[in-house]
RNA sequence: GGUACCUUAGCUCAGUUGGUAGAGCACAGGACUGAAAAUCCUGGUGUCCCUGGUUCGAUUCCUGGAGGUACCA
């Protein structure tokens, strides 16, 4: 997976150390706790020799994850997770939202309850624990070795959903569908369960033409980036910068390394 | 050129026995504790092609235009 993720190029990378790229098999189930603790372990590493680390991404839950930590919670087996997808398929959604109703009326009063994941991550907890989801809710959280500098970028929305419709157009032309294509025996798999995967996979299955696949491919891009302006406009506090001034960006940086 | 049908939201189209209109998608806003490029919630944004007529009132009925589609020449 290089064209559809968007991944840096070989000549980017080289320019200085990346991590948590290429470190997964396409197979493997991953999660955002598993990623928190991964990553504030290698930034243990990292601050043995340097004073900065980067952090960049789009993922706003998985960036939250490292500034603020989440709670603890118990791993839950894939195989109880199946058995609330399949529930969810056989019965609809009102049998998983009546058993949250009944295990754990506290977490129903909040949650989505139109949101199978939320219904189905919650059951798992529930099940593996023989406790409430929410009673592992608001634990005290390991304290972080690192003060944050928190910079989003912003752009006009036309100019953006252009540059995403150019992009779509650029990794076509280098080679996406093909990457798709040879990718489709995966296909159910999670890490393709996304964005520039599962629309071509619905013209393979011939559901539609490919133009249309692409389209839809920005069409969803477009709603992706929407969701995560929505994201970082509501959840912690970020400082703004117009993304193409890079002057003030790096003053703001100098500025907040130096207290 | 003739005949028939069509023209309503950004797009595809419903609808109004005459009382200024609504679906899907786009788009906008929002949620988010181990599937997050995922998953879910809310919202109609309008010269109803133009013109004249009938009418208290026309997007709706009638006249004449314009554009489109099909068939016939």
């Amino acid at each position: 997976m290089n064209i559809g993720t968007a991944k840096p190029t070989e000549g980017e990378l080289s320019l200085a150390p990346h991590y948590f790229i290429n470190n997964l098999s396409i197979q493997e189930d991953y999660s955002v706790g598993q990623y928190e603790r991964e990553v504030l372990s290698k930034l243990k590493d990292i601050f043995i020799s340097h004073d900065v680390a980067i952090l960049v991404g789009g993922t706003g839950l998985y960036i939250n994850a490292i500034l603020y930590g989440l709670d603890q919670f118990p791993g839950v087996d894939i195989a109880i997770k199946r058995k609330y997808n399949q529930m969810l398929r056989a019965e609809g959604i009102h049998s998983l939202q009546s058993l949250i109703s009944e295990k754990d009326p506290e977490y129903a009063e909040t949650i989505d309850m139109n949101n199978p994941h939320r219904l189905i991550r919650a059951l798992g907890v529930i099940e593996v624990s023989g406790k409430k989801f929410s009673s592992f809710l608001n634990q005290e959280k390991e304290n972080r070795l690192f003060v944050p500098i928190k910079i989003a970028l912003t752009m006009d929305r036309h100019l953006l959903y252009d540059r995403i419709n150019k992009r779509v157009d650029y990794m076509v032309e280098n080679g996406l569908v093909e990457e798709a294509k040879s990718l489709y025996k995966y296909k159910g798999i999670n890490a393709l369960n996304t964005v520039g995967y599962s629309e071509i996979f619905d013209h393979l299955d011939a559901k539609c033409f490919i133009s249309e696949s692409i389209e839809k491919i920005k069409q969803n891009t477009r709603n992706y980036a929407k969701r995560q302006s929505t994201w970082f406009r509501n959840q912690g506090e970020w400082e703004y910068f117009q993304h193409d001034k890079l002057e003030r960006i790096e003053e703001f940086i100098a500025h907040n390394l130096t207290q």
